[in-house]
DNA sequence: CTTATTTATATCGTTCACGATGCAAAAGTA
DNA sequence: TACTTTTGCATCGTGAACGATATAAATAAG
């Protein structure tokens, strides 16, 4: 069968694309509670680790764009959760806080990180390949980080080249 | 460390997450020049392998919800890839069916999975951890379809219990 | 010290993704 | 048969996600 292979591919693409949207979808009844996304809880996982960061370290920790990143922070500023200051040594930056509300959310997310492995594990019946997948899954990440940035400079050469 | 958990649960979370939409990112210069993106890579590969098929059926393969679906395959037939009819039993359903454009970006289409799967085994060296990760995938998948259902049911019941 | 380039964000347009809701057809029930 | 419920799809609103573009500030080059 000369297109078989079409099935195969979708192997592990498809199935991190379908996992990845659906453990989003476990997180609601634990995020929806606290008004917040999955992305905006992400965001307070990396403030509450260091606050006061400018939004390209948050994007960048994130492995998100800046363009996905500021609308993410100008929604949690409505929401009372962050506050962006303009920084002082440089000016374009713009420095991102917790406000008291965003603080006080760490101790109401608490347990929710337990609460997501004890689903999981009980669910699949495994942690042992869960833990084994991490390393590998970074890998993955690293690598197709660096890919992009290279098609990236690829292209920023070839427009170059051009002009 | 009372909070130190918090770091820890995205061990898994956040890579499926992240991962995820780097992958996608991968399939972008072989899906641009086809003018499609990677949910409507996926709609075809359904279509590829069967021919006319409801929505349901389409959004079901997929794990995806059919208002995501819908506008998806609305955006495919303006695009002229696949064509929408009235089904003839039940005239409810929509029959999606393949146009000859549709058909034929398959040739086009045939060695993309090979190229993800060699751009993935050499970006990260691994390749049996990948074939291993594949059914764990299959069973969070799994569970977490029937958790998301169950949770459906759940709020089903408790909202005729409030009527 | 100008001018050119890079950098940090922001804005815009398009495409998902999904909850909530609407609607008409089909299926089930009285 | 008349009524109720379910089902299949569509529409709407919101929040990502990202490419392309814009803008002002910082940095580098001449």
């Amino acid at each position: 069968m000369e297109y078989e292979q079409l099935k195969l591919d979708n192997q592990l693409c498809f199935r991190l694309y379908t996992a990845a949207r659906l453990t989003m979808g476990a997180y609601h009844p634990y995020l929806d509670p606290l008004g917040i996304t999955y992305p905006q809880y992400l965001v307070l996982l990396v403030l509450w680790e260091q606050d006061k960061q400018p939004v390209n370290d948050i994007a960048h920790k994130l492995f998100l764009e800046t363009n996905t990143v500021t609308p993410l922070l100008q929604r949690m500023e409505k929401a009372g959760l962050v506050k962006r200051t303009k920084g002082k040594e440089d000016t374009r930056q713009r420095i991102v806080s917790l406000t008291k509300k965003g603080i006080e959310m760490r101790e109401q997310a608490k347990h929710i990180p337990e609460c997501l492995s004890n689903e999981i594990i009980q669910i699949t019946g495994e942690e042992e390949e869960f833990v084994r997948m991490i390393p590998t899954l970074d890998k993955l990440i690293e690598g197709l980080k660096q890919n992009n940035q290279q098609s990236t400079i690829k292209q920023i050469n070839n427009q170059q080249l051009n002009n």
